[in-house]
DNA sequence: TTGTAAGCGTTATCAC
DNA sequence: GTGATAACGCTTACAA
C-alpha cells in the first residue's frame, strides 16, 4: 500500500484482525498469579489454595478465556481425541456404535474424530494416517482385516487401537464385538433343530468385509456338522438393501425344490426376502423360514415379524471406547470384550415343512445363542 | 524409590518410554538442511529446489516421520478440524449428512469432530464449547434454534458456523438445508388439490426441534389458506419409531369421521401409520391417504409404497462442509444454501374418497415442490 | 502452596 | 532458494 493512508484506519484494521486473543498469561496477570497456578487450577485444582483458585476462576470468567487445545496437546503430548474409521454411517449398526462411542468418550473428556472408509482398506489406511498425524490418542477400527500398513503404523507409533464388530477369540485382546461366526452357527443350528435340511443363503458380500465372511462361515460350520451345505444356486450375495434382498430371493426360488430355510446376512436383505415371499404368496413359516442378522425395528413391525440375531451395536461402541481409554490409562482392561448376541424368535421361522428330506429332530430347545452373560441389559440410557 | 535399584533397569525403562520420537529436526539433520526447508517441502514444495525436496523426502521416509499435528496447529493457529453436533446418528438423515460432511472435509484436508446432543441444547452448548477449546476451525450445527451461549461463543471467538437441516430465508447466510416449512406446505397443497379437506397429523415432537416445528407450521400454512385446520383429536405427536406411528394412527381413527388424509412428520411415523392402516383393512389410497416426510428405501418397498418428500441429506452435509470451508478460505460463499425437496408420489396417496365434505378441485397438476434447480442430481457418488 | 523457566514440534519472519 | 530463530500457548520439573 502507498503512504498517506490514514494511520487510524491502518491501526484499526490491525486491531480488528489481531484482537490479541486472551491467553492463560492474561488470566494469570489479571489474577495476580503465575501461569503455573492458572494451569493448575485447570488440571489439578486440589493443589491450589481456595483463594487463588477463586481469583483465577474470576479472572478467567471475566476475560472469557478458552484454553487452547493445540498448545495443551503440544505440551502434554496428548490430544484428548480418539479416531474411529467406520465403513459407513448409513448402516444403523455403525451409526449407533459411533454414537455410543462418542458418548463414552465425551463422558471421559475425550473427543471423537470420525471418518468413513466405504469398505476400502486403502482409504482406511489413509484416514488412520491422517488421524495419527493429528495426534489421536487411540484408534477404533471395524473388522479384523486391515491393510498391513495401517496396523504397522499404529504399532510403531504406539497408538492403542481396537478392532470392532467381529470378536475373534484368537485376537481376544484387540477385538470387541459380537462373535459373528458363532452367532450365525447358533442361528443355523436353531434352524437345523427345527428340522430344516435344505438351506438357502442370501449372504452379505464379503468384499473387504470380514464380518460378513465370518457370518457365512458360521452357517457353513453348522451345516457341515450335519454333513449339509448350501447348494450353489441357493446361494446369492447382496449388499445392504431391501431390493437386493428381493432380487436374491427371486433368484433362489427360480426353480424347485426350494430351500425350506433361507438365512440372510443382514437385516435389509432379510426384509427384502420376506417382502418378496409375502408378495408371492409364500406363507412364512408354513412354507418356508427366513431369518436375518441384526435386529432393527422394522423387523418386528412387518406383517410377518422376522426372526433374527440381536446385536447390541451401542454396546460395541461403548465397550470399544471403554477399552481404548483403559489402555490409555495404562490398564490392560480386564472386561471381556465379547458382546452377547441373542436369537430373537419371531414368526418368520418355524418347523420345516412336511415332506422335508429328513425327519424332524425331537426337541426344539429354547433358542439362545450361547454367550457370556455380560453385555445384555447394560447401563445404556 | 530407594537407592540401589540397578541403573541398567532404570535406563532401559527410560529409553523404552522416551524412544525419542523422530521429529522434523531429525529429518532436517539427516537431509542436511534446515528445519525451515523441511517444513517448506511439506507446506509449499514449489518453493524448494527439486534436489532438496528429494533429499528431504528420502530422509522423511527413512525415519518414518509423521508430522505432529498439535505443533502445527499451535504454530499456524489452525487445527484443520471442523466440529459437528448432530442430535443423534440413529436417524438415517443425520447419519448420511455426517458421512457426506466428513467426505467433503477429508477431501479438502480437514477432519471431522463429531458429537451428538440428543436434542438437548445444553448438551450441545457443552459440546460446542469443547470443540472450541479443541480449536476447531468451524462448527456445523443442526437447526436454527440454539442456546444463546452457543452462538455467542462462536461469534466471540470468530468461529465460522452453519445451521443445517432447516433452511430459513431469514437466515439465508447461515443456514443450509431443505426448507421444511415450505416443503410441508407444498405437500399439503398437493393433498388439497386431490380434494382432501379433513386432515390428520402425526407430527414429530417439536421438543427442541425446530425442523419438526417448521414442518407442522407448513401444514398449517397450507390448510389455513383454505380456511381449514387439523382437529385436535386428529393431531398426535410422536418421536421417531414405527410403533409410535402405529399408536398415533390408532388414536386418530378412534372415532369417525376419520380424516381423509394423514400427514406424518417423518418416515418412521408414516411407515407405522401405513402398517397399522393395512392391518386394519383400511385401503390406501381408496379410503384414506397417508404421506410422510423424508424418503427411505422401506417406503417404496412396503406393500403400499408411501408418498413422501425426498430430502437429499447427503447434499446437506456436503453443502455444509462446502460452506464452512469457503468461509475459512475467506470467501463469502455464493452458492445458494437451500436444498431441493421433491414430492415422491406413490400409491399411499390419491384423490379424497367420495363423500368428502367438499368437492374435488378440477386439476391435479404434476406435483413437485417448487425449489431452485440446484441440489438434485448433484455430484455425489 | 506458589513461582520460574524450560520445553513441546511446528511455522513464519527475517536476513542472506 | 535457504537457513537462523523467534514465536505459538500451555504444562511441568524444579526451586523457593
Amino acid at each position: 500500500m502507498k503512504e498517506g493512508i490514514p494511520v487510524g484506519v491502518h491501526a484499526a484494521k490491525k486491531n480488528a484482525r489481531q484482537e490479541k486473543a486472551v491467553g492463560l498469561r492474561d488470566v494469570a496477570r489479571m489474577a495476580g498469579v503465575s501461569t503455573a497456578t492458572v494451569s493448575r487450577v485447570l488440571n489439578a485444582p486440589e493443589r491450589v489454595s481456595a483463594t487463588l483458585r477463586e481469583r483465577v476462576a474470576a479472572a478467567s470468567a471475566r476475560l472469557g478465556w478458552v484454553p487452547d487445545g493445540a498448545a495443551r496437546a503440544l505440551a502434554t503430548r496428548r490430544s484428548g481425541a480418539v479416531g474411529a474409521v467406520f465403513p459407513t454411517l448409513s448402516h444403523g449398526d455403525f451409526a449407533r456404535a459411533a454414537e455410543a462411542l462418542q458418548g463414552e468418550l465425551t463422558k471421559r473428556g475425550y473427543a471423537l474424530l470420525l471418518a468413513c472408509s466405504h469398505y476400502d482398506p486403502l482409504q482406511e489406511q489413509l484416514l488412520v494416517r491422517q488421524f495419527v498425524e493429528r495426534g489421536v490418542d487411540a484408534v477404533v477400527l471395524v473388522g479384523n482385516v486391515h491393510d498391513p500398513r495401517t496396523i504397522e503404523l499404529l504399532e510403531r507409533r504406539n497408538v492403542p487401537y481396537v478392532k470392532t464388530f467381529n470378536y475373534d477369540p484368537e485376537w481376544r485382546h484387540h477385538s470387541v464385538g459380537p462373535d459373528n461366526r458363532r452367532a450365525m452357527r447358533d442361528l443355523t443350528r436353531y434352524l437345523l433343530r427345527l428340522g430344516h435340511r435344505r438351506f438357502g443363503m442370501i449372504a452379505q458380500s464379503v468384499d473387504h468385509n470380514d464380518r460378513a465372511a465370518a457370518r457365512q462361515q458360521g452357517v457353513r460350520d453348522a451345516l457341515s456338522e450335519e454333513g449339509l451345505s448350501v447348494r450353489p444356486h441357493h446361494f446369492v450375495e447382496g449388499r445392504w438393501s431391501i431390493s437386493e434382498g428381493r432380487a436374491a430371493f427371486r433368484q433362489i426360488i427360480k426353480k424347485k425344490p426350494w430351500p425350506t430355510a433361507v438365512i440372510c446376512g443382514n437385516a435389509y436383505l432379510a426384509i427384502g426376502a420376506v417382502l418378496e415371499a409375502m408378495q408371492r404368496g409364500i406363507k412364512l413359516p408354513r412354507d418356508m423360514s427366513i431369518v436375518g442378522y441384526d435386529d432393527i425395528e422394522m423387523m418386528q413391525e412387518l406383517p410377518v415379524p422376522i426372526t433374527t440375531l440381536r446385536v447390541r451395536s451401542d454396546e460395541v461402541g461403548r465397550l470399544a471406547g471403554d477399552y481404548v481409554l483403559a489402555r490409555l490409562g495404562g490398564h490392560q482392561p480386564s472386561t471381556d470384550l465379547e458382546c452377547a448376541v441373542e436369537i430373537i424368535e419371531r414368526s418368520s421361522s418355524g418347523p420345516a415343512p412336511r415332506g422335508s428330506p429328513r425327519k424332524v429332530l425331537a426337541s426344539v430347545p429354547k433358542a439362545k445363542a450361547s454367550a457370556p452373560d455380560r453385555g445384555v441389559g447394560g447401563r445404556d440410557r
